[in-house]
DNA sequence: CGACGGGACGC
DNA sequence: CGACGGGACGC
């Protein structure tokens, strides 16, 4: 794997971290002592002893840099106060500080011996002892919890007695425990931001638009709702506070087929009004598209308000409306959700929906996998699509929609204000079977541009990578 | 007490 | 082309 014996000793940074030893040993001692003694504790990639310029005499002090951080804490626990020959000194051997830290003070076992780590919130301090014992004896383990609630934040420390067991863990346990080396407690000033970072709730994308947003109550109508605005029409306005170009508006609704019009409203002075009409050649598009998209986040944390309008083709009496959303809401519901989609089902309280084989919502040349629920939303992610979108991302739903279908997907992430997000799996497996099903494949409703997507890895790189062309209902003829 | 060298490019 | 959000302890 890393043998390298032909590398040059060209690592001057402290790769990884607490992996060079310093050693302060009697002046008679060579260099190929030092590799005798230490080498039987792993891959010695550098040793180097501090001779005097002139004389080039030993100075007694030598530094001795392993391939990995447990190998040198191995060797510091076993050579520390033993004698390399006769009639010298015992050796003192320390963790190097690392070469830009500019501190000669000694690293002391504390820093070395307890690891930081992140968990499932369902694991029990017992859980974590049974997980990471098998690296060494463990002093403790501590859960960090809500101090009121009780509740696990998902974080833990593991204390072991040897820095080499620290190491071990740090370097053996699953990567997705993102173990790293905790930094020691008595310091205060590093982490005492505890109130800001403890108040931080779990919507990023704040939850704060609804009140006091002045449309926010407009949101989906209500059977039996008798105000004039409800007007089923094949016409939509769609209303955003932010800035809001034509392309995203585009992108957005014409994810849903049957759209044959979009265009920003602007006022006599040509400037924008930050709406845009938006009419389906179908009533069931546009009631479809008003469903999922009237208070959708867009860009995130910009709540949009989407409206029929009266567009004088398409009145319908107040008395045939309630059929008419039946009847259109059941037809988007059978074309694509399905019989279950939730927020149809809403509308269609009471209506048993013909049983349709649960169709995808997004068009594709790939035949997806049926539906599949998504893993708890506390599983351990052990695995997570990178995504990219053009020119905007597609909607979580119908992301959610694809991706849940090849099993154990945890959650839907879009990066806010970019066009990236993450699929997140709690089985690797799964998400290689998208990947595989997905790659180089045409699928995916419009977004009007390729949407490629990748498998990062939780650390390493990965040329994993696979592409999906955005598709347009409307070009199926071409 | 006991702390920082050597070497150097390929699209 | 395009890349992030979590993560810190009452001694």
């Amino acid at each position: 794997m890393e043998d390298c014996s032909f590398r040059p000793s060209t690592d001057s940074l402290d790769d990884p971290p607490n992996s060079r030893l310093f050693l302060v040993i009697s002046k008679s001692i060579s260099e190929d002592v030092i590799r005798e003694n230490f080498s039987v504790f792993g891959e010695i990639q550098d040793i180097w002893m501090v001779k005097d310029k002139q004389t080039k005499e030993s100075k007694g002090v030598s530094f001795v840099k392993f391939a990995k951080s447990s190998q040198a804490c191995a060797a510091m626990e076993e050579m520390h106060g033993k004698c390399l020959a006769e009639g010298t000194k015992p050796i003192k051997v320390f963790m190097a500080q690392s070469r830009s830290s500019g501190s000669h003070r000694d690293v002391e076992d504390e820093e070395l011996t307890r690891i930081f780590i992140m968990i499932p919130k369902t694991f029990t301090e017992d859980d974590l002892k049974e997980t990471f014992k098998e690296y060494g004896d463990i002093e403790y383990c501590i859960i960090i919890k809500n101090k009121t609630t009780g509740e696990s934040k998902g974080l833990g420390y593991v204390r072991y007695h040897k820095p080499s067991q620290a190491a071990t863990a740090i370097e053996n346990c699953d990567k997705t425990f993102r173990a790293i080396l905790a930094e020691p407690r008595t310091k205060n000033s590093g982490a005492d931001n505890d109130y800001f970072s403890n108040a931080r709730s779990d919507h990023v994308t704040g939850d704060t638009g609804m009140s006091g947003y002045p449309f926010a109550d407009a949101s989906n109508y209500t059977m039996g709702d008798g105000r004039s605005s409800d007007i089923i029409t094949r016409c939509l306005m769609v209303s955003s506070r932010a800035s809001i170009t034509q392309e995203q508006v585009y992108g957005l609704f014409d994810l849903i087929p049957g759209m044959d019009y979009c265009e920003m409203q602007r006022d006599p002075y040509g400037f924008s009004k930050g709406q845009a009409m938006i009419r389906y050649n179908n009533l069931g598009s546009a009631v479809y598209a008003k469903e999922k998209l009237n208070g959708f986040e867009y860009p995130p944390g910009n709540r949009l308000v989407v409206a029929y309008i009266d567009d004088g083709e398409d009145r319908s009496s107040p008395v045939g409306k309630m059929a008419m959303q039946l009847v259109a809401a059941q037809m988007m519901s059978m074309v694509w959700n399905g019989p279950s989609g939730p927020q149809l089902m809403k509308t269609s309280a009471g209506f048993s929906a013909p049983s349709v084989p649960q169709m995808p919502r997004v068009q594709t040349d790939v035949v997806l996998p049926p539906l599949k629920k998504l893993a708890p939303s506390d599983s351990w992610v052990k695995e997570r699509l990178f995504v990219v979108f053009n020119p905007a991302p597609l909607p979580v739903d119908v992301l959610e929609d694809v991706f849940c279908r090849f099993g154990s997907l945890v959650e839907v992430y879009l990066v806010p204000g970019r066009n990236v997000g993450y699929m997140k799996y709690a089985e690797r497996k799964n998400a290689n079977d998208a990947m595989a099903a997905l790659h180089g494949k045409r699928s995916l409703t419009s977004a009007r541009g390729p949407i490629r997507a990748i498998l990062p890895p939780n650390r390493e790189l990965s040329d994993m990578t696979f592409s999906m062309t955005g598709h347009r209902k409307d070009d199926a003829s071409t």
